[in-house]
DNA sequence: AGTTTCAGTGTACGACTGTACACACAGTAC
DNA sequence: GTACTGTGTGTACAGTCGTACACTGAAACT
């Protein structure tokens, strides 16, 4: 087997393939996923609408990869976010901080989960529903770890988990409707989240 | 002028416009607004499409008015609530309890502000967002009237509703995606819910 | 070198879309 | 009783939709 020759053949297709994920996703930034069309996407990635069967039997499944892309995104942004607020002591901030710079890096990424959370689309919907809930669950064994949370249950981790990844959620949404990157109203948006999660870890000693 | 005659006649009028307005509503429960076509409407609405036109300018300003109607059941949902809440001192369970029967009530209203909140269309994300601000900021007034609360600022009150306001609205979602209303899995979402809010409330005496 | 594979093309179809227009006909006003 | 008003009808049209089918031509395999 010509490995060259066959790779170029594979990377072609793999090419039209993320031109195809690439236009539904910047599509998806005036149009929700169930009012777009096949027809709409093959047009914006340059190819002719019966093509777009040779990569994805339907749109749901497109949508789904979408969904596998956004959130290996989101678990990136995760991770740099726990890094970072090991070197912090400002947990709070930092974690804000590094949101930010992941919805301005990856913007259609956050912009579609956030989006097709509570879409029409049952398919998508459920798929990240899930995803969320998986992500939760991660979150909750990480908080686990912190000292003054060692003899908390793990329903009760969860439910704080949940509550931080919800609120998390929602900051990315206000950022998505701010007008600037880096203006004023963004600079609210930020300040208001910092507050509404530092009276979320207040309560955290009082529990119980 | 015939009071009785002239108001059949508009009766009539106002009976298709709600049939319109029902039929939307119904069939937003496996559609989002932006993937919902005028005939579509029209036809459940057992109306000739063009007919559509004698009632709203366009789709846009159908689903304009379905914001108001939401919206006027969840201030009443919230005045239920409140009436509750000074009966009984579990503030938390009864305020719950009392938005689980709201939406069992009024599912569809409900069903369509968390939906369309964050949906593609922009002009009904807008309005909601507008509302949901007005609410919360409703809500926190309403807040400031708590003797244990009287000396925060605006601002903090503000990012405490919010704060309020966002779990209910995610509650909400979380109650519309369960199989059987009052099955165990609605238990599950009550419970979790009751806990997230409470985790909320214990870290408010500890504020500044 | 000859054959096979397959990503992308082009055409075609019936179904559906929003909306323009002329019309019917009951309720209202005089 | 006559004229008017206005809600709902029916037809029509150009545009979009998803998808079936036969095809091309270059890359991949033998």
């Amino acid at each position: 087997m010509n490995t060259r020759a066959s790779q170029s053949r594979q990377e072609r297709k793999q090419q039209t393939r993320d031109e195809l994920l690439g236009a539904a996703l910047s599509l998806l930034e005036s149009n929700s996923f169930s009012a777009l069309s096949l027809r709409e996407v093959a047009r914006a990635a340059g190819v002719v609408p019966t093509a777009f069967y040779r990569h994805f039997e339907s749109m749901d499944e497109l949508g789904l990869v979408l969904v596998d892309e956004s959130f290996r995104t989101l678990r990136q942004m995760l991770r740099s976010a726990r890094a970072d607020t090991l070197r912090s002591e400002q947990v709070i901030r930092g974690s804000v901080e590094t949101l930010v710079r992941s919805v301005h890096e990856s913007r259609a990424h956050f912009r579609f989960i956030a989006r097709e959370r509570f879409s029409g689309n049952a398919v998508l919907r459920h798929a990240i529903r899930g995803e969320i809930r998986l992500v939760s669950t991660e979150l909750a064994t990480d908080l686990a770890r912190f000292p003054f949370l060692k003899d908390w249950g793990t329903e009760d981790l969860q439910a704080l988990a949940a509550l931080f990844v919800n609120a998390m959620v929602l900051i990315v949404e206000d950022l998505l409707e701010v007008p600037a990157e880096g203006g004023a109203a963004e600079q609210d948006v930020i300040r208001t989240a910092e507050k509404q999660l530092a009276m979320i870890v207040v309560g955290v000693p009082n529990w119980r």
